[in-house]
DNA sequence: TACTTTCGCTTAATCGATTGCGCCAACCCT
DNA sequence: AGGGTTGGCGCAATCGATTAAGCGAAAGTA
């Protein structure tokens, strides 16, 4: 089981080659006071020209820090998730903290596999867009009890008090329908869960009060759940499309969703956007594989993984402080694709 | 700098609790079999009941394995490495490996960097799709030195010998002069770096095989070098059309080369495909966000991954067998993007 | 009865790095 | 010259888990 020994080199190796002893070359590459700076240089010479690297693993065991940052993302398909990854793992080294990244595909158990695997490695803070529903609740208990830092970016967990760095998706979502009723849509369906997902209540909660604002009658029939997949929220759509429901609007609460509902409409025989208007969250490089235009809020990832980076090394550095849980909010911005260049030119 | 007491649970906590000592508690979770099935069960009962987790930094340090793999990739934006990545886990994960990500976004200095932290931290091994040019073969060296399995996807390190598993870039990109000509094209472009990459300089060939094989003259002017970016691969592509010089086709390294070049010919007023077809390597959405339809070579890249992975873990598992160097070559398939799905309901 | 096995657990070393404490020599002071 | 500093380094414990070796008691054997 236990495999024979590595070539790397060791505290020890240096020790023995120099007649010193562990103690004074780990003190002398740390620039330790007691140690002259005369044997400082010479040891830190030999240890370069050795190839010495410090083993993470041995110093986190001693320090009971590992300044790696966990990062648990949904997937890597949605460019939402690869620039939020990005600011994280920039944002962390600014910091000196290295940043290593697990996917969890929506899938809580695998969810539960990189929790725990991240826990047991010792990393100091985790941060992650959980995967919706408290199914994992008691892991993430478990965490907590352990004293390891989270936050959350994204979405929120149900029933569980984190700090959290998110977009205020009922402003978003209230924007959207402004933008949509200001270019003459009044029919519009709002795709997708609208009580799992703490997100998902906010966006249609904007999607209520925008209706009410313009006059419009909350019309259950517009309100379509579905899945955050794009076979279910195409077949969801194509349904109330077939029958017969004046639509001219569609909002979509994730790219994925988004996606579908495109392949929805446009095999249901509509133009997009001129019949129909296509709205999504996160401005997804996958929506656009429909080449058609489209409007998005765009979330500013980038920023939101970079501030909750910032978020949880500040806990990090105070561990006591677990009384003030901190809630940032990111801007939005709508942006509307026009597809190609072709339109622009 | 070292930080307090962590709540976790430890081997200790058990053996305090139960009155015996850690050795004990850990062969009876392990299953060792000089314990009694008695006791084995209640230490097991005791250890779920107490949350216990084993802490992977002390087993990594007393077994020299640490069960982890490490995957370096070049970023997260491209689809096709977003597939590879997930092809990885996945496969570790069957395997009882975890893997984690770090990303290079293309840069020596970062990508170094990574390659460092794996190694402090204790990797297994390493899977790695490098960044072009022989800077950073030192450090590949240092990671040879101290024993740590490589694997290359993707692309290859000049200058090393790892095991690989790569595409076949030149009959793909034959392939692709073959679908062009068929599709009546003649005057083919060819862009990207031809010499600085190992698969460009495949695909490279390919291209002129392809050309020679349908008679075609190789033009040195059709052959235009540019940077893996899009402002770059725009710029070049666009001062040749302006030029006059008779374009139809234009076959792209990679995604990123082909989004710039697709905003070239279309910002050039020339339409996509009628004008001029786009083919790449990849399938990449960023692509898609043309919105114009584009012929791609796509890659397998969720095999990739798990190839590069199986190759891997023979290493890891044969530590001694150096000798023979394994080059894995994955199929490609030739993919006609309608884009949307407009043209094809 | 005496001696050997076997079982079941403990002892102690180990992995690599860190760090509080102690110790010795040189130097200072009065 | 004797007592007190100080600088520079070694000693040894520690982090948490694993594992070879040891050891006492019960059980088996002659």
């Amino acid at each position: 089981m236990a495999r024979p020994k590595s070539k790397r080199v060791t505290l020890r190796d240096i020790a023995e080659r120099m007649g010193m002893t562990t103690a004074t070359i780990s003190k002398a590459l740390r620039d330790g006071n007691d140690i002259s700076r005369e044997t400082r240089e010479k040891v830190k010479a030999i240890a370069e020209e050795m190839g010495y690297r410090p083993n993470i693993l041995a110093r986190s065991l001693v320090q009971n820090r590992s300044y790696i940052l966990g990062v648990v993302v949904p997937n890597l398909r949605i460019s939402f998730f690869s620039e939020v990854t990005r600011g994280m793992y920039e944002r962390a080294r600014e910091r000196s903290y290295e940043a290593i990244i697990m996917v969890n595909d929506e899938i809580a158990e695998t969810e539960e596999r990189n929790l725990e695997f991240l826990s047991a490695l010792g990393v100091d803070g985790i941060l992650i867009d959980a995967v919706p529903g408290e199914q994992n609740n008691p892991v993430f208990e478990r965490l907590v009890k352990r004293g390891i830092p989270i936050v959350v970016y994204d979405r929120y967990v149900d029933g569980m008090e984190f700090d959290s760095v998110t977009i205020n998706d009922e402003q978003a979502c209230y924007s959207v329908v402004e933008y949509l009723v200001q270019h003459g849509r009044t029919n519009i369906v709002f795709l997708g869960p609208t009580e799992k997902l703490f997100v998902t209540r906010g966006r249609y909660r904007g999607y209520k009060k925008g209706l009410a604002h313009f006059r419009l009658q909350l019309d259950e029939r517009y309100v379509i759940p579905s899945q955050l997949d794009p076979k279910d929220a195409e077949q969801k759509l194509r349904t109330i499309i077939d029958s017969g429901l004046p639509i001219d609007a569609v909002i979509c609460v994730g790219g994925l969703v988004a996606y579908g509902a495109g392949q929805a409409i446009l095999r249901a025989g509509k133009t997009i956007p001129d019949d129909i208007m296509l709205a999504e969250f996160g401005d997804n490089d996958i929506v656009a594989r429909l080449g058609v235009p489209f409007l998005t809020v765009y979330q500013y990832p980038y920023q939101m993984g970079q501030k909750a980076v910032d978020l949880l090394i500040a806990q990090i550095d105070n561990p006591e402080n677990k009384s003030k849980i901190e809630h940032e909010v990111i801007d939005t911005r709508l942006i509307y694709h026009e597809t190609g260049i072709r339109r622009t030119e």
